[in-house]
DNA sequence: GTCTATAGCTTGATAGAC
DNA sequence: GTCTATCAAGCTATAGAC
């Protein structure tokens, strides 16, 4: 098959950039065709499902990236208040240090599928799991590890919700050097 | 003036909803012409700024609601800490448990003008200013009064985020318990 | 694989009757 | 104060040329 002019890269950047910015409902075609570059029928030559496809794809993206981000800083070497601070510093970069909201929040909104739902819960279900498992392995229980699991995703996610509202990122900053203590001691910091 | 069919209260009730549960692009006049009882026209009369003027007002009744749940239970007698843990109540009746999204978030994506991302700013502004007085109470320097203020905002926003995405409300009210303890003390709990 | 052109519906907003 | 009727513009999606 012939090239694509605009390659898939660059496609789901453009994608992710506007779902993330204004939501599944706000992410009009008008809008995802100037960030990509492709007119309304080229992209549904390449996602045939339409708008939905194509928030899909982005949250497929987002799962790849995720890899990269989340679970490989976590599965380095070195001990793990080490290994959660490269997370934390890939995690600042994949949200621009809080410029950019998380892709997870803006298509839980409103009226996306449930199909759309189930793949955002799935995600951060993923996520909580892997930040279960560093901090088991810091010591903590079962019960404790998954308590401090889904505090990690609550600040994260509320620091950018406030960065996004108040126009302060100096809170996802703090949070994001927090991690470690949050994830292994119980506490931000 | 002919007293209005749908009162204020009712309508009110019924934008708040939908610009809770759609944010601003998703919150169409079909649907807020649905959930209030109103023609789109009905509603032009009402709001003659249009859905700019419909957001604005929805603001503001949050706002006047920020002072029976947030300044109301502070402003209260008793120890800080009780005085907390009442406003995590109303807080937590406020979101429905966890069940609704806070507007503050939801208005604050995308496309709003900067009118409205102004009033967000301003509302949260305020919320994070009664936080920082009673940590201040409870023997807070400034500095580490306006620190515990935004992680308070930071876990309740995060946590309602998770409880929309994840599909779990138990986070939000683990957070609300723990209140007094991150603004007093400076941990959750 | 991308384009122009277009279909058909929904959008935000307005005019005017009652 | 609310309604029905309507507008132009936007929307998602499709058809067909290249």
């Amino acid at each position: 098959m012939p090239a694509a002019r605009v390659d898939d890269a660059k496609l789901l950047a453009g994608l992710t950039r506007v779902f993330c910015l204004h939501g599944f409902e706000g992410a009009s075609l008008s809008r995802i065709s100037e960030a990509t570059g492709l007119q309304r029928a080229s992209l549904y030559h390449r996602f045939p499902g339409g708008k939905e496809e194509m928030a899909e794809a982005v949250l497929d993206e987002t799962d790849r990236q995720f890899e990269e981000v989340v679970l490989a800083p976590l599965a380095g070497k070195g001990a793990p208040a080490a290994r959660i601070r490269r997370m934390a510093e890939e995690v600042g970069r994949h949200y621009d240090e809080g410029r950019q909201s998380c892709l997870l929040d803006t298509l839980s909104l409103g009226e996306g599928s449930s199909e759309l739902r189930r793949h955002v819960k799935r995600s951060f279900a993923a996520w909580r799991d892997a930040l279960v498992a560093v901090a088991r392995e810091g010591g903590a229980t079962p019960a404790v590890a998954k308590r401090r699991a889904e505090e990690a995703l609550v600040v994260i996610q509320g620091s950018l919700v406030l960065a996004r509202g108040l126009g302060d990122r100096k809170a996802f900053q703090r949070v994001l050097a927090g991690l470690p203590g949050l994830l292994l001691k119980g506490r931000l910091g």
